[in-house]
DNA sequence: AATAGGCCCAACCGCGACGGT
DNA sequence: AACCGTCGCGGTTGGGCCTAT
C-alpha cells in the first residue's frame, strides 16, 4: 500500500488559502526562511500541512513569481521546450523565469497542447494520404528525400504527431532513452535523480543547441510566421540542423519528427562524454 | 433568465529521490 | 545496507468563471 500521508490530516485545514493564512506564511518565511517545511506550519501558526504550505509558497506566494498572462514568446518557448523535455515541467519552468511548473503544466493542458494538436492533426491526415500515394506511385522525389534518412526511420504509417510525454519520446525509435530523458517513466522525477545528473547536463547542452536555432526552424510551419532567417547556431549542431531545416522546411514532409529526433541523436553523439 | 458545457487554475495526491542516521 | 523523514515532481481533481444555447 501507499505510504502514510505526509502529515496528520486530522484538524488540518485544506482547500483554498485565505488572506490571513497567506500573510502568516509570507511573514514567517520572510523572517525565518523555510528550512523545514514539515515544521513550518506549526511555527508559523498555520493549520496546514507542510506540503500544502510549500505548494502555496512555491506556486503562488513567492515574490519572484510573474503573474499574468503568458506572452506569445513564452508560449512558443514552452512548446519548444516541451518537444525536448516532454512533461518535465520543472525543467521547463527553470528556463522561464518567474513561471512555476504548475502554471506551465496548466497552460500546456488547457491551451498549448490543443494548439499543437490542432496544428499537427490535419498534417497527419495529409501524411497518411501522401504515404498511400507514395506507396502506389513511388514518387521519386519523396523517395530520394527519404533515402537520406537514417535507416531506422520509422514507418510512415505510424503516428507522427509531436511527442507529448517522456515515454513517447523514449519510445521514438530514433531516440535513445538516455538522450532525452533519464529512462524513467514520465511520472518519475528524472531531473533530480542521481543518475540523471549527466542526463540533465546533456539535456541542457542539447537544449542550448536546439534553442539557439532561429525560431523558424521550430515555428515557421507550425505556429508562427518567419520574421528573420539569420541562424545563430555555433559549432557542431549547425550543419545537421541546417540540413534538417532544409529537409523539413515544410511540414508536408512526413518525416519532420523523425528528423527532429535524428538531429537530437546527432547532437548527442557529438557531445563530450559526461 | 436558466443552464449546460467548457475553460482555467489553485490545490491535492501519490510516488520516487535524496540525505541523514 | 536498511530504514525513515523530507522534499520535489508530475498527474489529477474540484470548483469558480465564462460563454453559448
Amino acid at each position: 500500500m501507499g505510504r502514510a500521508p505526509c502529515c496528520e490530516k486530522l484538524g488540518l485545514k485544506r482547500g483554498p488559502w485565505s488572506k490571513e493564512e497567506d500573510d502568516l506564511l509570507i511573514n514567517y518565511i520572510n523572517k525565518h526562511g523555510h528550512p523545514n517545511w514539515r515544521a513550518l506550519p506549526k511555527l508559523a501558526g498555520l493549520l496546514r500541512c507542510g506540503k500544502s504550505c510549500r505548494l502555496r509558497w512555491t506556486n503562488y506566494l513567492r515574490p519572484d513569481i510573474k503573474r499574468g498572462n503568458f506572452t506569445p514568446e513564452e508560449e512558443n518557448t514552452i512548446i519548444k521546450l516541451h518537444q525536448v523535455l516532454g512533461n518535465r515541467w520543472s525543467g521547463i519552468a527553470a528556463r522561464l523565469p518567474g513561471r512555476t511548473d504548475n502554471e506551465i503544466k496548466n497552460i500546456w493542458h488547457t491551451r498549448l497542447k490543443k494548439r499543437v494538436d490542432d496544428k499537427s492533426q490535419p498534417q497527419e491526415t495529409q501524411d497518411i494520404k501522401d504515404q498511400q500515394t507514395m506507396e502506389t506511385s513511388k514518387s521519386e522525389e519523396n523517395f530520394e528525400t527519404r533515402s537520406s534518412e537514417p535507416e531506422n526511420s520509422k514507418d510512415n504509417s505510424e503516428e507522427i504527431s509531436s511527442p507529448k510525454t517522456n515515454s513517447q519520446i523514449q519510445e521514438h525509435p530514433n531516440t535513445p532513452s538516455s538522450t532525452l530523458s533519464s529512462g524513467d517513466s514520465c511520472s518519475n522525477t528524472t531531473a533530480t535523480s542521481a543518475s540523471s545528473l549527466a542526463d540533465e547536463s546533456r539535456d541542457q547542452i542539447l537544449l542550448d543547441n536546439l534553442l539557439e536555432v532561429d525560431d523558424n526552424f521550430w515555428s515557421e510551419v507550425l505556429w508562427a510566421p518567419a520574421e528573420t532567417n539569420d541562424y545563430n547556431v555555433s559549432d557542431l549542431s549547425l550543419s545537421s540542423l541546417e540540413e534538417n531545416y532544409e529537409l523539413n522546411s515544410s511540414l508536408n514532409d512526413n518525416w519532420f519528427w523523425d528528423d527532429l529526433f535524428s538531429t537530437a541523436n546527432e547532437l548527442m553523439l557529438e557531445l563530450p562524454a559526461l
